[in-house]
DNA sequence: CCTTGTCGTTGACAAGGATCAAAATTTTTG
DNA sequence: CAAAAATTTTGATCCTTGTCAACGACAAGG
């Protein structure tokens, strides 16, 4: 069982004490982002009109009249690469929608072991449980945009806009289905099987946002994988590699080629 | 890796096949249940004056035209214990609320492999997804009453009642965090913490319903303990067994009696 | 350009939990 | 109440995956 050094992890957390994440307090996160990274987190007002996942979000269940309500409380919010969004614990300020990038989802135990329970991409809602603090963390593994709403205001909105309510509760439906399906996974699926259920995954992922592809761009490095798999980062680079030997995938600098989409299938399914 | 004879497996599947799922349809399950056991299951009129869980379900947050209507279309069934209830992959008729008893929910692999997503425990609500198709099994453990509404009259009434829908909002965010809890737990944790983490959790449930109290009863098997927590029937045995040798636990025929709960809790510990 | 840190890969070895087998115990059923 | 079936427990052994260590590739930054 590896752990990280107790002392390294509370270190850690002061340290995050110290500066506040970004989606929870907007002004000290530009701050404390703008120093540590290429490109400040910027804010301005929605342009839904242009927005690219207008179809896959909650929004595209609205009617005009909801969607003008939404549009008004919201804004646009960027973030940069390796950026934190929120925090395990914080309390939630904000909820909003995915817009573009990808976000790393994860709860960390005391002793530093982590386990991912998500990856957000385009599209994907945060914060669907509405709740007062953060379950989880979440890390830009890419430049992410994100369509922002007060909490407060967004959940007394929905009482309002029975549409909109609705269009939450489908995506949470989705997502607790997604989460047992992992479980399943997690729980009695082997190393290769767990890698091949991820790959498989994620290019159904990609495919909901630009079309089935065999190319599967994987801007998270093997240790989310591991996390997010339960398994450590030498068994997913292990697996992989040997997934590359027997010609079922190939390894590109950004993710994956699906060679063998068949094998992979018949090794994830259901 | 052990997986269950594939023979066994179709068989089994064929069986069921046969024999349509008590929820899915009344008619056919009363005579399919009532021969293979010793309680049939029972169809009546909603009470839900002397409802047990009105205080824990979905039905606490709703005003009383809302209450009215959901009475309307509401009816009593009872399951004996063992019995199927529904059946992953088989069409949804009903959604409901589990007033006494609990239940298994379970997903299986094509290969025999199992896994637990849950137990359902009195006031807990069966369908929230309201998917089209049962995405589990769910198997009573104990004999079982289930406050049930068709899927398709519930699905529309929650559009007529803001705080109907709100309250299975609220429900599909708590089962979701709950969800999230068990990928950490079964992606993270060593066996011991495991059984411990599940022990913790039936208390803690228990405690929502009776109160708190160091006796938990555990009306599954170490089997279906081993298939929620991704292990096997022995390793499942052998830690509880060395919990009892080390006067952490106490096994008792319904269950266990938790003595030290602070370990427990440590060993829990998010 | 060199240093530093991160990430991915590979090898040797260890261990936690799985598997196989069988006995003990409890529950169900005729 | 006895027989049969299911469940739980225990022991011996195996193997998948984790752990530890080291190296190479690459990017960021001084």
């Amino acid at each position: 069982m590896r752990r990280l050094q107790r002392e390294f992890v509370l270190e850690s957390l002061a340290e995050k004490t110290m500066t506040d994440t970004v989606f929870g307090r907007m002004e000290a996160s530009v701050r404390s982002l703008s120093c540590a990274s290429q490109k400040p987190p910027q804010g301005g007002a929605l342009d839904c009109a242009d927005c690219d996942v207008r179809g896959q979000s909650i929004c595209q269940a609205l009617d005009p009249d909801e969607f003008e309500a939404l549009e008004k409380i919201g804004r646009t919010v960027s973030f940069p690469s390796k950026a934190t969004v929120f925090e395990q614990g914080r309390d939630a300020v904000h909820v909003g929608n995915l817009t573009s990038g990808a976000l790393r989802l994860s709860k960390l135990l005391p002793d530093g072991r982590r386990q991912v329970v998500g990856f957000a991409m385009p599209g994907d809602f945060l914060g669907l449980a509405l709740a007062k603090t953060h379950m989880f963390t979440a890390d830009a593994l890419t430049p992410a945009k994100i369509c922002q709403f007060s909490r407060v205001g967004f959940s007394e909105l929905i009482d309002e806009k029975p549409r909109l309510m609705r269009a939450l509760l489908e995506a949470a439906s989705h997502e607790l289905t997604l989460a047992q399906d992992q479980m399943v996974v997690l729980g009695r699926r082997t190393a290769e099987e767990k890698i091949a259920a991820f790959l498989i995954g994620m290019r159904n992922r990609y495919a909901r946002i630009h079309g089935a592809s065999v190319h599967v761009p994987l801007p998270m490095t093997r240790l989310d994988i591991g996390d997010y798999l339960g398994l450590t980062v030498e068994t997913v680079s292990r697996m992989m590699t040997r997934m590359a030997r027997e010609k079922t995938i190939v390894i590109v600098p950004d993710g994956v080629r699906l060679l063998d989409v068949a094998r992979l299938e018949r090794l994830a399914e259901v």
